[in-house]
Parts: C-alpha cells; sequence; structure tokens
RNA sequence: CGGGGUGUAGCGCAGUUGGCUAGCGCGCACGCUUCGGGAGCGUGAGGUCCCGGGUUCAAGUCCCGGCACCCCGACCA
C-alpha cells in the first residue's frame, strides 16, 4: 500500500530512517527469511532464515550442554487440569491460549491446551520423577513449538507459533537453584555477544514485568536501531511455587519431606527479529559472521568463452574454503547480471563476497568484498583462504563494537521527569534512573509514557546516595533501565 | 478488542459520471545480444477484479452484509 505510487520502486527496501518498521517487514521478505500462511500469525520461516536459527540452536545446545543439561521432549497438549495448578501461571497464560476441544470428531471430556510454554506439564511429569534428593537435580532442556493466540502479529518478533528452546530444572535448594538461573542468564548474554554480536544487558525484572509464576525473573536485553528494547531471552528462579502446585517434593538427607526449587529459561526465534534489528541497513541484512547461513557467496564476472575457466577457478576457491568449514555459495546463475546478484546478496546480508572476472583471472586475483563496510580489496589467489577467516573474525568484531557503541550513546541518564519525557520522545533508546521500587511509580511512568521498566541492571542498577524516583521523588531503592519495548 | 486504511496477474499499482475484449510497470517463460554495481530488444504465458447478496439493459465501478490483511492504540517471548 504505497502512498506514493509514483516513486516507488518495486524490489528495494525503504530506508530504516523512512519507516523503520515496514523495512523490517520488507527485508525479511526480500532476503527470503520468511513468509505469511493463511492462518494469522503462523509464518513459514523459509530456508534462509531456518539456516540463521540452525546456527543459533546449534550454538545455544553446546553451551547448554556444556553447562550440563541434556535435551528431551515433552507433548504438545496440557490439559486444562494441569495448567490450573499453578495460579499465577494460569492467570497469565489463559488469555492467550488456544484449546483443543475434539479429537476424531467427538468433544473432549477435558480441553487441551496448546502450550503456551511447558512448565505446567513438564512439571506433572517431574513429579513422578522426584522421590529422593539423590533425583536431584534435574538438567533438562527442550527444543521445541508453542503457541500463544497473539492480538498484534510481526514476523519473527511475535508470531502465533514460535520456536524456542526452554529449559526446566529442578534443585535441592534455593541456592542451587539461584545459581542455575543466573548460570542460565549469562549464557544467553554471552551467546548474544560473541555468537549474534547483541550487547544485551543482563539484569533482574520488576514484579509487574515477571514470568506469570516466577518468584524472579532475570533478562538480557538487547536495544535495536529504532531506539526500542527487546527482551532477548529469560531465566526465571520459580521458587517453590509449581513444586507445591504439582507436588514436586523429595525425601532430602535429613528424612524429612521437601518441596524441590525450580528454574525455567527460554529464547525464541525472536532472537533472528533481534538480529536484523540491531545489524542490518539500508540495503539490508547484515549477518554476524559465526551464524551467517552463508558466509561467503562467490560470484563470476562472465566474458563470452571464459564462463568455464571462471566457474571452475571459482569452485576450486569455494571448495578450498569449504574445507576450513566456511560457509560458501556459488552463484553461477547466467540469467543475472553481476551488479544484480551482488545487491541481492547485500540483501541478504551475506558477509563476505568473491567476485572474479577476466581481469582477474589475467593477474591470479579475486576482489573480496565486506558487507558491513563495503571496503573492497584486490587479493592473490592464493591469499583468499586466510583473507576470508581474517574477515570474517574482524567483520563479527566491529559488528559488536558498532552495537555496542549505539547501545551505549543511546542509554541515558536523565536528571528529572520531564528530561526523560523528552529524551524518550526525541531519542528513545535507554533510559536509567533511579526508582523507588513501587508498582505505583512503574505503572505511571508506563501509563504516561509507554516505557516500561525493561530490567535493574546488574551493572549500574544500585541505587546511589541521595537517588531519588524519577516520577515519585521519594528515595529510590534502585536505578532501573527504562524503554519502549516490542 | 477499539480507531483508521486497503483488497484488481507472483509483486507494486491504474481503471473517468456504471459502458465495449480489464490495463501498466516489475517479475516469469522462450530466443538473440550481453555480463567489473539492479542489462537491451523481440515474442509469449499469466485474472473466481476478496466473498455473498442486491440495484441495473449493463457492476471492478453503486447499495447491503461478511471476511482478510495492514497501520495506530490496550495485552504479550
Amino acid at each position: 500500500m504505497s502512498n506514493n505510487p509514483q516513486q516507488k520502486t518495486p524490489d528495494r527496501i525503504p530506508t530504516r530512517g523512512e519507516n523503520f518498521s515496514e523495512w523490517y517487514i520488507e527485508t525479511i521478505r526480500k532476503a527470503d527469511m520468511a513468509d505469511y500462511t493463511v492462518v494469522k500469525g503462523c509464518m513459514v520461516i523459509k530456508p534462509y532464515g531456518y539456516g540463521l536459527w540452525e546456527n543459533i540452536q546449534a550454538g545455544l545446545d553446546k553451551r547448554i550442554k556444556a553447562t550440563g543439561h541434556e535435551n528431551a521432549y515433552f507433548p504438545l497438549l496440557v490439559p486444562e487440569s494441569l495448567l490450573l495448578k499453578e495460579a499465577e501461571h494460569v492467570e497469565g497464560f489463559a488469555p492467550e491460549c488456544a484449546w483443543v476441544t475434539h479429537g476424531g470428531g467427538s468433544p473432549l471430556e477435558e480441553r487441551l491446551a496448546i502450550r503456551p510454554t511447558s512448565e505446567a506439564i513438564i512439571c506433572s511429569i517431574y513429579a513422578n520423577w522426584v522421590r529422593s534428593y539423590r533425583d536431584l537435580p534435574i538438567l533438562i532442556n527442550q527444543w521445541a513449538n508453542v503457541m500463544r493466540w497473539e492480538k498484534r502479529t510481526r514476523l519473527f518478533l511475535r508470531t502465533s507459533e514460535f520456536l524456542w528452546q526452554e529449559g526446566h530444572t529442578v534443585h535441592r535448594t534455593h541456592e542451587e537453584a539461584r545459581e542455575e538461573v543466573l548460570r542460565m542468564l549469562e549464557v544467553y548474554r554471552e551467546f548474544l555477544e560473541n555468537e549474534l554480536a547483541i550487547p544485551a544487558v543482563p539484569g533482574r525484572k520488576s514484579d509487574a514485568e515477571k514470568f506469570a509464576g516466577a518468584s524472579e525473573t532475570y533478562t538480557v536485553e538487547a536495544l535495536m536501531q529504532d531506539g526500542w528494547a527487546l527482551q532477548a531471552g529469560t531465566s526465571h528462579d520459580l521458587g517453590q511455587h509449581f513444586a507445591k502446585g504439582f507436588g514436586i517434593k523429595f525425601l532430602d538427607e535429613d528424612n524429612t519431606e521437601k518441596y524441590a526449587w525450580q528454574t525455567s529459561w527460554g529464547v525464541s526465534t525472536r532472537l533472528i527479529g533481534g538480529t536484523i534489528m540491531t545489524h542490518g541497513d539500508d540495503k539490508g541484512l547484515r549477518l554476524p559472521p559465526r551464524v551467517a547461513p552463508v558466509q561467503v557467496v562467490v560470484i563470476p564476472i562472465f566474458k563470452a568463452g571464459l564462463e568455464g575457466a571462471l566457474k571452475e577457478k571459482l569452485g576450486q576457491i569455494a571448495k578450498d574454503l569449504r574445507a576450513q568449514d566456511v560457509r560458501v555459495r556459488e552463484d553461477f546463475r547466467d540469467n543475472q547480471r553481476p551488479g544484480f546478484k551482488f545487491t541481492e546478496w547485500e540483501l541478504k546480508g551475506v558477509p563476505v563476497r568473491i567476485e572474479m572476472g577476466p581481469r582477474d583471472m589475467e593477474n591470479n586475483t579475486v576482489a573480496i568484498v565486506r558487507r558491513d563496510t563495503g571496503a573492497k580489496e584486490i587479493v592473490p589467489v592464493d591469499a583468499i583462504v586466510e583473507t576470508v577467516k581474517r574477515l570474517l573474525v574482524e567483520i563479527q568484531a566491529a559488528m559488536l563494537a558498532a552495537a555496542k557503541a549505539f547501545r551505549d550513546e543511546n542509554t541515558r541518564r536523565p536528571a528529572n521527569y520531564e528530561e526523560f519525557k523528552t529524551l524518550l520522545d526525541e531519542k528513545r533508546g535507554f533510559l536509567l534512573c533511579p526508582w523507588d521500587g513501587t508498582a505505583e511509580s512503574e505503572n505511571a511512568i508506563k501509563n504516561e509514557t509507554k516505557a516500561t521498566l525493561r530490567c535493574i541492571p546488574f551493572d549500574g542498577g544500585e541505587a546511589q546516595p541521595g537517588d531519588v524516583d524519577i516520577y515519585t521523588g521519594r528515595p529510590a531503592v534502585a536505578r532501573a533501565l527504562f524503554a519502549r519495548n516490542y
């Protein structure tokens, strides 16, 4: 629906400045990552988007296993009676549940929720598994789809069905559970930083923003290029709430029966949206090399009579790179011109492009172009592997550095509420300010400015002497990060 | 679930006070010439005009009802 049909050229994406949200959607679709389907909020994750997800999965799965967890799989359907066992939990999730009411043509005796998250089903099973303190801890993760009936959906950021991993652990003591919660939050933070080049801020959620049924929720909050915050991952201290609701009890060493302590933690395909909004530019995606489905694309510049020789030469280069575990795509299509291919692969965010044409053939060189800066260098063929490997590392580091700089520049400390509102309207970004710890203050700010309390950061979240709440003026108990959020 | 907008070829759109065989650009197929930053020419394929009813000699166009999607708000990983 263009309001300016005369000037809108097909197949080009809007700039981020013109309309960030349109830029986001168009980039995803033009880069061929995802598509809409007939069911509202249910998207197809196309191979290129799924390839990114697979790389995210691989990197995270490795870390989850390295911290002692195993994968398992629990059922999709949750009997309503199980969902009802934890009061706050059901209150939080019931409104967005999809229900199965019929099976094989007959009404079911009890309707079944399609899991919006798996605490209920998993806790009901854990209750059977736990008898003794010797059965603990239980350290299980699952990769699954979940469904939440969202009123307003958006590719990758908020879809009715989405993919995620959810860790569900059971512990003997609260201390052990708390360590687990913080350990996994740190896994997320480190993963985001080192794989996705997203510098997220770890911290604790306020009571109002907690997971339904948790004692405490911890989060890693990222800042998108439009100044809106994105909750990138959460880790919950579930206390004994679910253990009590589902009867997860064990006989401890001292021969007394005790309720277990639990955690859960997850990240979702939303990370794909976060990666796009952190790094993309007006040419399209920019994918961090470590997770890019294609790290290097090789493109021949054909000249009559040289097609075969160019393909052979580039094929060998691709092979040499693959031998070093570089993910390479050869674009040998003869129905597209080089310029078209350059644009297309830039749109798809491939970190490095290698071009070879007649001139290079003659000189035994290639042109290597990096996606993040556009810088081009001519490199002798026998230096390609080394150059590419160096560039992939450099690009990853440069992307993280740029994202960090952006986050830091856009984290501000308003001196008073007036400045808070002005900064929010004019600059957006993170606003770090003293908070009195009450929902009253938090809600008032939310209602008046649409900024929510994203977290009390681990680093910088302590109240300083003399700090007073940015809204109420009462003595502050912490410094909290506020932002408008996705 | 409230406010606004839009539904015409795969995509982006035009279509006059109701009128003839529903158009244009891009893309797609085929052919030739091309290829170092979105190629040119030629030929061609492609349509339940969102759905259902109504008015009319005649509906993409007017009327009524429905549906879907998008944008803006309230709820959320």
